[in-house]
DNA sequence: GTTAAATATCGATACTTGTCAATATAGACG
DNA sequence: CGTCTATATTGACAAGTATCGATATTTAAC
């Protein structure tokens, strides 16, 4: 049923989903730790074609987890801390544990009825 | 040729994949804060059909962020807190910390242990 | 054993994504 | 301007995923 659409995507979805494949994971963990690193240097890497990781990037870039910045002929990429916020917000409201986060976060949690039909 | 897949999947792609989905997602956050829930109310919260439900359950109890149990004709769901804290320790490897999960995090979930932190 | 209710599995189909070859674009340099 | 290097984009196809209808399985109750 495609009615609704993939254009609304919840940002969070987005995170989790650019993490969530194996060579842009590798790229992101090859970031980690270094102020930036050149494009070029993903092709070596990871198993795949140049094109292929433009495209992994990309997806990276859009979804806020690293950013971009020209270097002469080059291309440099870098992690946003930001993004290891989010996840770790993420993290903590999967243990609905209300330590650090704020309580307005928390809007989503109801229901503790086991058994009990649901009200229609 | 396409690539000889690796049929053997990271688990931090495989926690990650898992959560990356808007159903998926959805199905989690209805779990959070509680005890456990009823397969049967997934069916309305979301807007897909019981085998979809099922099939998404599935996905994430295989990735090991949810447990089920069988009550009667029925079954029930929980949260597994572990994935939260594999995904805080996610969020820390992004953040460029050495794997030192701070102890005041820990305290709904029974001894979990920091889900073998990754050395080096 | 039969029936009923709840959930899982199967099979088919549409949609989404990953990948590469070819090509385009951007900057450096002569 | 022309050329070279590095990266992005395009187009096409393969692979993976989400979804649903139909059906099987499991448990409870009779």
């Amino acid at each position: 049923m495609p009615r609704s659409k993939t254009t609304f995507v919840d940002p969070d979805v987005q995170l989790l989903h650019a993490l969530a494949h194996p060579t842009r994971l590798s790229i992101v963990r090859e970031l980690i730790g270094t102020s930036e690193v050149c494009a070029c240097d993903f092709t070596s890497c990871c198993d795949v074609q140049q094109p292929t990781v433009s495209h992994h990037l990309r997806i990276l870039k859009e979804a806020g987890v690293i950013a971009a910045e020209r270097r002469g002929t080059s291309m440099v990429y870098r992690l946003v801390p930001a993004a290891a916020d989010r996840l770790r917000a993420l993290a903590g409201e999967l243990l609905g544990t209300p330590r650090i986060i704020p309580a307005s976060s928390f809007q989503r949690s109801r229901r503790v009825t086991p058994t009990a039909a649901r009200p229609t």
